[in-house]
DNA sequence: AGCACGCCGACT
DNA sequence: GTCGGCGTGCTC
């Protein structure tokens, strides 16, 4: 064995302390011999007493500069647990970009983006999915459309790196994002492809199991860990060249990447919702642009950010217009529930009717809630009228504790008024509708109906939902309950019916993107659903079917939809016409966290950042999370830099008062 | 995040 | 007189 000195490493863990710690390596042994360059191994340690693996970063023969401890300090490290990197400088960089940009501590990001496992195994699911059900790969003609779209998208002479495939379902985006893979795959290239949940998207996942086989890697959201990491394996091995998966698929760190899909692009998914708090269309866009290959986003319903985009011609938009299933456009009609008698009913006389009929034929129903009931905004129950802040134009919520209703964006209040301020009605309350709700009104309606609940309250083990689609699909229920979930896979061919039993709920969020999202679920359920059913029908239900949102989508007008929202963010000064940075305070007493919010906004008015305006502080709409009061503080400026110039203060200058935690999401895409 | 060190109430 | 509460502070 050769005496070469152990060098010194610096090593990143899993720990929120934004630093690498640094190490001796560890002995060289015949079992264990020394990587020679040990950059992205990971290696076991002992941190403080205990033991952990970390990965290393760097390595040199003298002590790194920035260690802040003195060499007596330093311990070795207790083995390499690899002998091959698992992290590439190329996502070791992206990582330290995250931890820049998400104020996330560095391991985190290192730690976020692999999987965790110890020991490699293979996929005992695999071959579940790769039975003999005979995969025809079948490779269907281009219409000229799909053709001009890959031509558009992979033309070397472009110098456009970002596309975006706009147009309906069905109309074939799929088939183009394939295309466009394999022709990459064709000049040995790897390509990532993203969808916003596996699980829900299982007609992707077979298309690029059937067109790629072995080649591809799904990353399924029930491999374990150690299946994960052999995945990873065989994705740096070149072994597998497409992967398929969720937001964290966007870190696969494939050798010769050619190519990013993200599929679905307007999907809230993509945004992690802890730390680091990273939107994978942001890490996609950056990885293609240091590597100067293509990214093609898609969706019938493009986030107002990319639309944004495309109209200043920063995203290169190929339209598909045909739907090449064929099937009409189902007939999409709006129930305005102020004009229904009674009020307590969440079923319209035209929707029941509707139900009954299809229930007579044999078809099926699908009723849509989104999300859970939301209770607390004021509505005057004649004209509509709904109370908003005049300052930020979303709705203002009511808090009984205090009796007043409250703007979450900038904190303003008001006391609720006794009548309508619009039309002067005495006939005024704060309303929603809960699931529960709906569901026994359904049963009491249709006692002979078999029904199937979906959504997150009534799913208990993994695999569940595509349990109920399955059993749903064979016509063991008639009608079927469920959240946004279940607008997502949908292809029941014995569906007749689509019914969203309140479009307002999401109009009521307090929330800038309130209309953008309602907008894109009805458009996305109307959409779908016409693949399927000739006759089929849609039915909105909501009290306010004159909102944008609501009749833009009701009529199909998307590009209306679009500019009329845009005016409005640009009016209001909301993404994508500015930057949002958002700090949330919390701790389990209430005074503390609005007392630290106060102190963290005062020291940042003193320091007057140019650049950066403080909304707030203000209470968070979802005021109480885990037994945690939430106050936030809202940073909002034309470039990014100040803003996380100012969090930056806030999060590694100033000790948050104990038991006070502060949270950053930079570019938050709600603000709940 | 862990995990130890450290300074104040109920027990053999 | 000790055992143990979890507040705060550090980890190469």
């Amino acid at each position: 064995m050769n005496c070469r000195k152990p060098r010194f490493i610096n090593v990143v863990l899993n720990v929120p302390v934004n630093q690498a710690f640094t190490y001796l390596e560890p002995e060289e042994t015949e079992k264990n011999p020394l990587p020679e360059n040990p950059f992205g191994c990971r290696v076991e340690i002992k941190f403080s007493n205990r033991k952990t693996t970390g990965f290393v970063v760097y390595a040199s023969d003298t002590l790194p500069e920035n260690c802040a401890v003195g060499t007596d300090r330093i311990r070795s490290a207790i083995r390499y647990i690899d002998t091959e990197p698992l992290l590439t400088q190329e996502l070791y960089s992206l990582a330290q970009f995250m931890s820049e940009y998400y104020l996330s501590p560095i391991g985190e990001c290192v730690f976020a983006m692999i999987p965790s496992g110890k020991r490699e195994t293979d996929i005992p699911g695999f071959s579940l999915f790769q039975d003999e059900k005979s995969f025809d790969a079948k490779k269907l003609t281009l219409s000229s459309e799909q053709q001009d779209a890959v031509e558009g998208i992979l033309n070397p002479s472009s110098q456009k790196l970002f596309h975006y495939l706009y147009g309906t379902t069905g109309s074939g985006k799929t088939e183009v994002f394939l295309t466009c893979a394999e022709r990459l795959m064709a000049q040995g290239k790897g390509v990532i492809y993203l969808v916003p949940e596996i699980g829900l998207t299982p007609q992707v996942v077979e298309a690029v199991r059937a067109r790629f086989g072995d080649t591809a890697a799904v990353l399924h959201s029930q491999l374990t860990p150690s299946q994960r990491l052999g995945e990873w394996r065989r994705i740096l091995h070149r072994e597998a060249r497409v992967v398929i998966g969720a937001r964290s698929a966007v870190f696969a760190p494939l050798p010769d990447l050619g190519l990013i899909i993200i599929d679905e692009e307007h999907d809230s998914s993509y945004k992690s919702g802890s730390s680091p708090r990273y939107h994978a269309r942001q890490i996609a866009m950056l990885r293609c642009k240091r590597k100067s290959i293509p990214l093609i986003m898609g969706s019938a319903t493009p986030s107002m950010e990319a639309w944004h985009s495309m109209e200043k011609g920063s995203i290169c938009r190929h339209l598909l217009t045909k739907r090449l299933a064929g099937g009409a456009v189902p007939e999409i009609s709006c129930v305005n529930l102020s004009l229904e008698p009674g009020g307590e009913s969440c079923i319209s006389r035209r929707l029941q009717e509707e139900m009954k009929t299809a229930i007579a034929e044999k078809k099926q129903t699908i009723l849509f809630l989104n999300r859970r009931g939301f209770t607390h905004f004021f509505r005057c129950s004649d004209c509509g009228f709904e109370l908003k802040c005049k300052n930020c134009s979303v709705a203002m919520t009511y808090h009984k504790s205090e009796n007043r209703l409250r703007c979450h964006y900038c904190g303003y209040s008001v006391s609720p008024p006794q009548q309508c301020p619009e039309c002067g009605s005495l006939d005024i309350g704060y309303s929603g509708f809960g699931t529960e709700y709906i569901e026994s009104e359904v049963k009491a309606k249709f006692p002979n109906a078999r029904i199937t609940r979906a959504d997150t309250d009534s799913l208990h083990h993994k695999g569940e939902l595509q349990e109920k689609f399955d059993a749903f699909r064979k016509g063991e229920s008639d009608i079927m309950l469920g959240t946004q979930m279940v607008a997502k896979g949908l292809n029941f061919p014995n569906l007749k019916l689509v019914g969203v039993v309140l479009a307002d709920t999401s109009l009521h969020l307090p929330d800038f993107r309130a209309s953008e999202k309602t907008f894109a679920l009805i458009t996305q359920v109307a959409g779908r659903a016409g693949r399927f059913f000739p006759d089929g029908k849609v039915i909105i239900q909501s009290y306010s079917p004159e909102r944008d949102a609501i009749d833009f989508a009701v009529r199909g007008d998307v590009s209306g939809f679009y500019q009329r929202e845009l005016e409005m963010r640009q009016m209001l000064g909301f993404p994508p016409y500015s930057r949002l940075l958002r700090l949330v305070f919390r701790s389990q007493q209430q005074n503390a966290a609005m007392i630290a919010a106060q102190s963290g906004a005062n020291i940042l008015q003193k320091r007057n950042i140019a650049g950066v305006e403080i909304l707030g502080p203000s209470e968070c709409p979802l005021e109480m999370v885990n037994n945690k009061h939430r106050y936030q503080i809202l940073l909002r400026g034309q470039n990014i830099n100040p803003l996380l110039q100012a969090a930056r203060i806030l999060v590694w200058g100033y000790k948050a008062p104990k038991d006070v935690y502060i949270e950053v999401d930079t570019d938050p895409v709600d603000l709940l």
